[in-house]
DNA sequence: GGGTATTGATACTCTGCGGGTATGGATTCG
DNA sequence: CGAATCCATACCCGCAGAGTATCAATACCC
């Protein structure tokens, strides 16, 4: 089976409709679903069942979509682990501001061991850390369980911490102790791409989101480590019924590399510092 | 990157040896070193230092050798999982005599599973059990740890015994209580292909390894279990400093089958029974 | 050291497949 | 009932990939 019709075959699944499907590809419809179906005659099953009006997938299709995916993000993969090959060097992918302060603690802690090599920090949208792991571009990701999909991943716990509120200095609830969720029932809480509309804005990364909250047109409940980074005009309220979230440190769960091992190491030695340092 | 190169790639790769991997292919050679070097320029980076007397691989092909052959069994799996997607029965691959007595118990107690379907058995050979699952022939297998290579794969544990030697009734040391492995220093013990050989016979299946046994041309460490099966001219004997291993059952680490879920739970049930029987 | 075998690269040709345009047939909707 | 939508079919074309013939470089052997 050809990549390239896998790839033809994930858009229309995705798609459910050939013409967008062929947008999506850069190519006209027809070959499109010339392709499917020369693909669907080679395998011996039906993929779509087709009326002229709709398309949805059958088991066998869905089947594909699933296994189909997994198999093209692995040659991506691939790509990308041989084209990085060469440079010795480590990439970390994050989200900005969720590394509850620990990121510094955790290059430097690296720098000593005798398996350093370079880091490069890269920093990607929501969600997109464990992707571009699975994809090749990074070695190591700093995600928060659970909110992210860690399947096919390997990980280490860093900290765990509560979420809190952010609020604007001026809101109505930012001098209190301590607040609950109920606190919050008449605000308007944001959601992210992906997560459904419950009202309230939709942000697309932190900045943003900040900026939203510093407008007085939001509140967000984040891990409690966003309190050392925030600018002058917000501050963080506890919520004592909030979720709590783990930050870890993810890699590829077939990964070998010797100075991977070391980074991970460094990132586990430099989180149970804390706990020691409280006692 | 299209598939077909890549498995051009990884011929070159295992054979390094452009002409042999051609044939291997079943294409002519010059088409093969075109379609590595155009597979080299698209990626950036050399796969192979060539000398024009021979092939090694740099550090880049490496990684893509590890990455693509894996790549490429993702890709079969989809495959073969979607043309099997129609059919709701479950493959199960084993090699012969090594179930443990277990196989017609776990079948039976499969069936009185609401979620319970048909049940191929599909017997494979020496160390295939694991490639089958990975290439979505199968959907569990029983294996011995710690021969088996379980990367990728989900177990659970049936069965621990130890290894017993195998030997003719005619033996001397047929009649032992109990031996141990330096009793057995002076007789050729076969190998598998795969191992390296030691001056015992190669055998390529267990019938006819027993066959050899039979004519007094070998002798064999087996897992306890063999004796429920064994011809009326063989016999085992204890050896006390034998290899212990596991019986398990395995399944792609990512599947989600009810099914293929109440089989894992009949096999585990009827294995806990043996302990409990003999209590 | 020269002849030979081996092995990968190059030159050239050709076929088939993947892609494009135009159009048809079926269904839904106003 | 006409218009719009959507997938399939017919037909054509260009190029990528495969083949044959040959060259160039190295190892080997007497």
């Amino acid at each position: 089976m050809d990549s390239r019709e896998l790839g033809y075959f994930v858009a229309v699944a995705e798609e459910l409709n050939f013409g967008r499907a062929a947008t999506r590809l850069g190519i006209a419809q027809p070959p499109l679903s010339r392709a499917i179906k020369q693909l669907e005659r080679r395998l011996g099953v039906a993929l779509f069942t087709r009326t002229s009006r709709s398309v949805t997938l059958t088991v066998a299709g869905e089947v594909l979509l699933q296994e189909g995916k997994r198999a093209l993000t692995a040659l991506t993969a691939a790509r990308r682990r041989a084209q990085r090959a060469g440079n010795p060097g480590l990439v970390l992918t994050m989200k900005p501001n969720i590394d509850g302060d620990l990121l510094e603690k955790i290059l430097a802690q690296f720098a000593n061991d005798p398996a350093a090599v370079e880091v490069e920090v890269l920093i990607g949208g929501i969600g997109e850390q464990a992707v571009l792991l699975r994809e090749g571009e990074a070695d190591a990701a700093l995600l928060r369980l659970p909110h992210a999909d860690v399947d096919g991943l390997a990980y280490e716990e860093l900290l765990t911490e509560q979420d809190v509120a952010v609020l604007p200095r001026t809101h109505r609830l930012a001098d209190r102790a301590s607040i609950t969720l109920s606190d919050l029932d008449d605000e308007q809480l944001p959601y992210w791409p992906g997560s459904r509309p419950n009202g309230g804005p939709l942000v697309r990364d932190s900045a943003q989101l900040l900026q939203l909250i510093s407008l007085g047109r939001t509140v967000a409940l984040l891990p409690a480590s966003v309190r050392y980074h925030l600018r002058d005009d917000l501050t963080t309220v506890p919520v004592s019924d909030a979720d709590t979230s783990t930050l870890v440190i993810a890699w590829p769960q077939d990964a070998r590399s010797r100075s991977l091992a070391a980074l991970v190491e460094a990132a586990v030695a430099v989180s149970s510092i804390r706990p020691a340092r409280t006692s």
